[in-house]
Parts: structure tokens; C-alpha cells; sequence
DNA sequence: CCCATATCGTAACGCCGTTACGATATGATG
DNA sequence: CATCATATCGTAACGGCGTTACGATATGGG
């Protein structure tokens, strides 16, 4: 028999959690296949048999991305206040953004020409919407909301990513005071305008 | 004396023309210097006199996108009901991002890791922003919306780009009457929201 | 002890951004 | 008219990237 594999999940599992440390470290330009392979303490072409290829590696990054946004959202309590519980939901949804701003590049944007997510790849963004569907649906339910609950998520998540994205190209304001007062008026606003 | 000058700034315009169209033929992948200089046949070496590094070249592509879109901007009437002046600055808005979308890629993206649009770049989204301003401002003062136009002006465009984006990557629906419709939905709420 | 073979990493290929440098063209000079 | 100085040009090089062919290697079975 021949030597042992050393290309294991665990090695795989161990690359992964080494490229988004890269990642977030060095951002996209430093993020190479080569690089991520050095600081994991093996070859390039085991990356490869790991990954497929530099589009496979970044889509589990993506994936990653959504599990770790999924962990955050779930921390969410329930205050019986369904409007501010959703307020509070845009918070967190905000500084998950812009704490992890290259890893929620990666998640919303494609920065890496290679990865193009595709419709089964979003499946993971999904699963976060799921959740936000649900927290619309207790303010429907409460009266506080009108209309498809979907159709809402849909408006508020592309408010929320518009938002961050202009937070974090630095486009929503110079001073922290004006940022935080955009978000607040934007987000009220849509939601008044949706209660009615 | 040596042999007459080739560089020059004629030869800048053509090529930055060639790039706009290459960028939208062949994406953001397709997009190298040395392709750019072959299409504008002209040298490698030619075009990073003209614009110093990538970075210039992209750079010039970005101001390119902004002057385009504030073309576009300029076509838009004044059909004296405000409101439905600002609904289709958002739908002239969104057809441009739509139509152009590796451009608005490069406008409100960072697909390429090089250029990363400094503040005095930013300018040249301002410039756009001036003119949502001045189109909102018609609302405050006719009383349609309440609030700092500037504000109100932040809020309607990170909307608007956050549900452009979500169309572009498919996240927003999967046929064009639920695309639409959320388009409709968002908007008008955060309009509706913004009226009192 | 030797061998078959699965597994490994070195090194190659073509492409990229970038630039050094030799080739070249052209007006000025004797 | 021949020579020269020099600004301008494009070829070709360098290092780094994604990707992979292939020779080296380690290890259990005969």
C-alpha cells in the first residue's frame, strides 16, 4: 500500500478556517491560492485537490460567510416588540457587514472574477432571508406590517446591503453621527411606509 | 529632434473608449492592460504612459460610468408632479445599472483589488447625488416628503443600489413581475414613509 | 528484501501587471 | 549631404498568479 493520505477533510476544514483568517487579513488582493496554501502549511496542488480550483475555495468561503451571519442572526432574542426586534435584526445584519467587510464582499459582490455564484449558490443567502421572512411575518401578524412578507425581507435586506455597502465605500457620510442618522431614517421610513 | 510623439492625449481617449466597450464585452475577467492595448492597437507600455498603472486605467473607466449615468440623469423632464418625477429617476437609475452592469460594477464595486476609490474619487458619485438631491428637493418643498434632502437623497439611492445589485445577481425574484413588483413595493414605501 | 502503487510536492506553462532597455526615427549640426 | 543627439517606441524580461503534468517518495504486500 502506499503512504497515507494527508488531503483529508480535517486538512480541508483547516485550509478553509485559514482562508478566511486570510482573507480578512489581507484582503482580496492578498488572497491567493498559493498563499492560502503556504499558510496552511502545505502544497498548492493539495489546495487544489481539496477545492477543485480558486472558485471552489471561494465559494466555500461564501458559504462560510452565510453560516457565520446565520450564527449572529440566531442570537436574537424576542422582546415582544416585533418593530423593534426587527430594528435591532438590521443592527446586527449592519455590523456583521461592516465588521466583516471583505468576507461580506465576498458574499455580496464577486471580487474574485473567477466565482460567480450560481442559482444553487444562492440557496446560502436564502437561508438568511428565511430568517428575516420570519421575523417580518410577527410583525404582519401583528399588525404592524401589511403586505407579503417575502416581498418585504426582499426590501428590507436590499435596503440594509445598500446601506452597508455605501457605509463601507465610505459614500453614507464623514462623520459617524450623520451615518447612524441616514440609517435610522432610512430604515424607519421604510418601515412607516410599509405599515400602512 | 526625435520622432513625433504617439502618446498622445487623442490616443488617451481612444483607448479609455476601447476599454469602456471591452469591459462590457468581455467582464470584468476579460479586462487586461494588455488586452486593452492590443484592442486600441497600440502597446502594453503605451497605455501605462497614459494612465500609469491598472489602477489610472480603471480609474478613468469609474469617472467614465459616472459621467454616463449623469448623461442619462440629465434627459430626465420636469413633468410638475414631483413624486412621479423621483419614481422614474429611480427607474432611469435602475435601467442604467441593469444595462451597464459590469460599469455600475465598477462604479459601486471593487471588482478589480487594485483601484480602491479614494475620497477625492468620490467626488464623482457626488456629482450624481447632487442631482437626487435637487430632484428630492422639489418633494420637500412641495411638501411631498419631509426632511433633509441630503438624508432623504442618501436613502433613496442606497435603496436603489441595494435592489439593483440584488436583480444583477439574481437575488431579487426569479421572474420579472415579482422583480418588479419589489422594485414598486420598496420604493414607494420609502417614500410613503418619507411623506410624513 | 523487493516491488507495486497511491500519494506527494517540484517545477513547468501560459497569462497577468509592470518596466528596463536596446532599437528607431527625426530634426539639428557641421 | 552625412552625422549625431535624443526623445520615443515596442520587445522582452521579471516576479507572481492559477493550474497541472510528472518524477520522487513512502509504505504495506509478496
Amino acid at each position: 500500500m502506499p503512504r497515507a493520505k494527508q488531503r483529508t477533510p480535517q486538512l480541508h476544514d483547516h485550509v478553509l478556517s485559514v482562508a478566511v483568517d486570510l482573507l480578512a487579513s489581507e484582503g482580496v488582493a492578498g488572497f491567493t491560492a498559493r498563499r492560502v496554501a503556504r499558510e496552511s502549511h502545505t502544497s498548492t496542488p493539495a489546495v487544489y485537490e481539496l477545492f477543485g480550483d480558486k472558485a471552489g475555495l471561494v465559494r466555500e468561503v461564501f458559504f462560510e460567510g452565510f453560516r457565520l451571519l446565520r450564527y449572529r442572526l440566531d442570537t436574537l432574542g424576542n422582546s415582544g416588540d416585533p418593530r423593534a426586534d426587527l430594528i435591532r435584526l438590521v443592527e446586527l445584519y449592519r455590523s456583521f457587514v461592516i465588521e466583516n467587510s471583505v468576507l461580506a464582499q465576498v458574499m455580496f459582490s464577486r471580487p474574485f472574477s473567477d466565482f460567480d455564484p450560481a442559482l444553487s449558490d444562492l440557496a446560502a443567502s436564502s437561508s438568511v432571508r428565511v430568517f428575516v421572512v420570519e421575523r417580518v411575518r410577527r410583525c404582519t401578524t401583528a399588525g404592524l406590517l401589511h403586505g407579503d412578507e417575502t416581498d418585504i425581507a426582499h426590501a428590507l435586506v436590499a435596503l440594509i446591503q445598500g446601506l452597508a455597502d455605501a457605509e463601507n465605500a465610505q459614500r453614507l457620510g464623514s462623520t459617524r453621527k450623520s451615518i447612524d442618522r441616514r440609517w435610522s431614517l432610512a430604515v424607519n421610513a421604510l418601515l412607516d411606509g410599509l405599515s400602512r
